[in-house]
RNA sequence: UCCUCAGUAGCUCAGUUGGUCAGAGCACCUGACUGUUAAUCAGGGGGUCCUAGGUUCAAGUCCUAGCUGGGGAGCCA
């Protein structure tokens, strides 16, 4: 008995009973012992009591062996479970999307080259530039940011498809909201406008909600009570009411009318800030709000633009606490507005034939969104970093496990 | 990357205006006790005060730089 410590592997054998002790409802007559694993407890990090999630991170290894870690890992195991249902149920197909990618178009941040040179002595051209002839695809390739233009390949085929898959951005973003490598989900699908999307993306957050609370209570339970007190209530909150819909210039009359200072000045012409969006979300409307048609100039490239010349048919789901878990569009069908975009962007258009070809070649109206899978997470677990909602996070200078 | 706070025992932390300041709780070990649930009681071991410089008679404490972590911001999902 005295090799049997915190984080033992044991096997016991006999016969379950009810319990006579106080705060559990059965217990074991045990009539066989086996001790699977000794575990020296001087040295075993974890101990019978709390730990701070700080110190918990550094043991990443051991981490889910906690009540906690455990909790959010089934939860993250559910929604991911539900994810693919949903869109199964609803005639949607999974599409692999490349993880490596030759295009750098994506615009959607720093990338992580991905080659087969020495670092040390890559292979020279005859000018002294890096002879990527040479190297393993023949050309410069990065690691995914984005599943999406490959997406809208298969949506203009398939219908309504969706990816779900890694993600990487090689931004030094230090925040509890950010990953250097995480998972998206991107549904994308053809003939469907900007209402219809915002109409999934609500249906499809409310299914997850639903799918967690009916499946995961017991985990629920146990985060609601040691991590966020008000998680439930909140869940129960954004399912039981509709999402604002809001077009921006709307949002910023009520901003510039607000009684308030902000640190960054609310205008036309400028993207929201943090501080916009949580007054909206927590303040003033109390509620999850879908922010739609974007000035064109701080929006990408591919989203469909409206007849006024200014705005596109982008929208942001903004949720309270976490900012914004969706962003998304309706796509620019018409290839020339699509090309003299990206040519205004100066954005290499001979790389994006490929894509171009979707609108040269029967092009039609589509529409989808990314939803960042860890920030679902959190929102979905009540944990306040996204470091404790993946089992290994990679993040600027952190690659440890 | 910027701002800000922090780094002291395995963990969570206290440490006053620079001068008995090497401390507590938990954990661990020993013993007792026990229908216990993060048990209880008694005793014990355990420290590069983040690192490197500097100021000073004297630095855990003050200064500089770096590293690590938290919070906020930017970038974004």
């Amino acid at each position: 008995m005295k090799d049997i410590t915190t984080g033992a592997s044991l096997g016991v054998t006999g016969t379950m009973e009810a319990s006579q002790g106080k705060g559990q409802s059965v217990e074991i007559l045990a009539s066989d012992l086996v001790l699977y694993g000794k575990c020296d407890p001087d040295t075993y990090p974890l101990q019978k009591k709390g730990h701070s999630m700080e110190f918990l991170r550094e043991i990443a290894h051991l981490r889910f062996r906690t009540n906690t870690f455990g909790a959010v890992m089934r939860i993250r195991h559910a929604l991911a479970f539900a994810i693919h249902k949903y869109y199964n149920d609803r005639g949607f197909f999974y599409l692999h999307t490349p993880i490596i990618t030759g295009s750098d178009a994506e615009g959607a941040g720093e990338m992580f080259h991905v080659t087969t040179f020495d670092l040390k002595n890559p292979p020279r051209t005859e000018s002294g530039e890096i002879d990527y002839d040479k190297d393993f695809f023949a050309k410069p390739t990065n690691l995914t940011v984005s599943g999406q233009l490959e997406g809208e390949l298969g949506a203009l085929s398939l219908g309504e498809i969706y990816t779900f898959g890694p993600t990487f951005r090689a931004e030094n973003s230090n925040t509890p909201r950010h990953l250097a490598e995480f998972w998206m989900i991107e549904p994308e699908m053809a003939f469907w406008d900007l209402n219809d999307n915002m109409d999934l993306a609500e249906d499809f957050l409310k299914y997850l909600i639903r799918y967690t609370l009916d499946n995961c209570r017991e985990d629920l339970d146990f985060l609601n009570k040691m991590i966020d007190n008000g998680l439930i209530e909140r869940l129960e909150f954004v399912l039981g009411n509709s999402f604002i819909r809001l077009p921006y210039t709307e949002a910023i009359k009520i901003l510039e009318a607000a009684d308030r200072k902000w640190e960054y000045q609310v205008g036309w012409w400028r993207d929201l800030q943090a501080e916009h969006e949580r007054y909206l979300v927590e303040v003033h409307f109390r509620c999850p709000v879908i922010l739609t048609d974007y000035p064109k100039t701080i929006k990408a490239f591919y989203m469909k633009q409206n007849d006024d010349g200014l705005t596109v048919r982008a929208m942001d789901v903004l949720f309270p606490g976490i900012g914004e878990i969706i962003g998304g569009s309706q796509r620019e069908e018409d290839l020339d507005k699509l090309t003299q975009r990206i040519t205004e962007l100066n954005l290499p258009l001979k790389d994006l034939w490929w894509y171009l070809d979707t609108r040269r070649f029967g092009t039609a109206p589509h529409s989808g969104f990314g939803l960042g899978f860890e920030r679902l997470v959190l929102f979905m677990t009540g944990m306040s970093n996204i470091r404790d909602v993946i089992p290994f996070p990679r993040t600027p200078r952190n690659a440890e496990f």
